[in-house]
DNA sequence: TGAACATATGAATATCTGTTCATATTTGCA
DNA sequence: TGCAAATATGAACAGATATTCATATGTTCA
């Protein structure tokens, strides 16, 4: 049986974490990027045409927002195409949107 | 009559403002104010001993998180009194949570 | 009025973060 | 095999940001 943890306890760690959730949607390019996936995966060079951003910014940005598992990919050949990683985050930048416009 | 936005169109601008939304929510002892606003309203030095920075740190973060309108205070005496603005931090604050907490 | 308390502010500093530039890696194809 | 396309990586730089320290402001109360 699977250690579960008790999720109604906070820690001070969980708050760091939490941070570090939201500073991955902190900047604009990395928002760019998310919204960019929110209708769907992409290429490589689609994601820096739709944000404007040079082709190695785009790069640094998708691999931290891969590191927080917030995007995944998948080899296409020489391509690679990224997307979504789940719901959740489809969720939270929509509701962050929904508060944006009020 | 006043003049609405269009909702379902999404501008530049738009994800900016939602960078800097979640910007506000990136930082550890930010959130850690956030947090402990959620259980109710508290005064600067309650939530200075609540996160543990210095009472300048959490000052200077306090009028960060007022300029943007995610919490709001009044004078009580001697002492300033803070709170969240509105259900939707605190909403935005649970969702975040519970991708932590996955 | 003056002292003590609560909070706010400004400047300076150190750290963090994002971009750029140059280059490396990987893959498909002639 | 060699070249071109697509993407990734590393180092360096510039700008942003959080904290600290010193001090200012505002309030209560004796």
């Amino acid at each position: 049986m699977p250690k579960k943890k008790d999720k109604s306890i906070i820690t001070e760690e969980d708050l760091y974490d939490l941070a570090d959730l939201f500073k991955a949607f902190s900047d604009t390019t990395r928002i760019k990027l998310l919204y960019a996936l929110m209708e769907g995966e992409l290429c490589v060079a689609d994601l820096v045409e739709k944000t404007g951003a040079t082709q190695s910014a785009v790069s640094h940005q998708l691999r931290g927002l891969k590191q927080m598992d917030l995007i995944r990919c998948r080899k296409e050949g020489k391509q690679v195409i990224y997307f979504l990683a789940d719901d959740h985050v489809h969720t939270i930048l929509q509701m962050g949107m929904d508060h944006v416009k009020e």
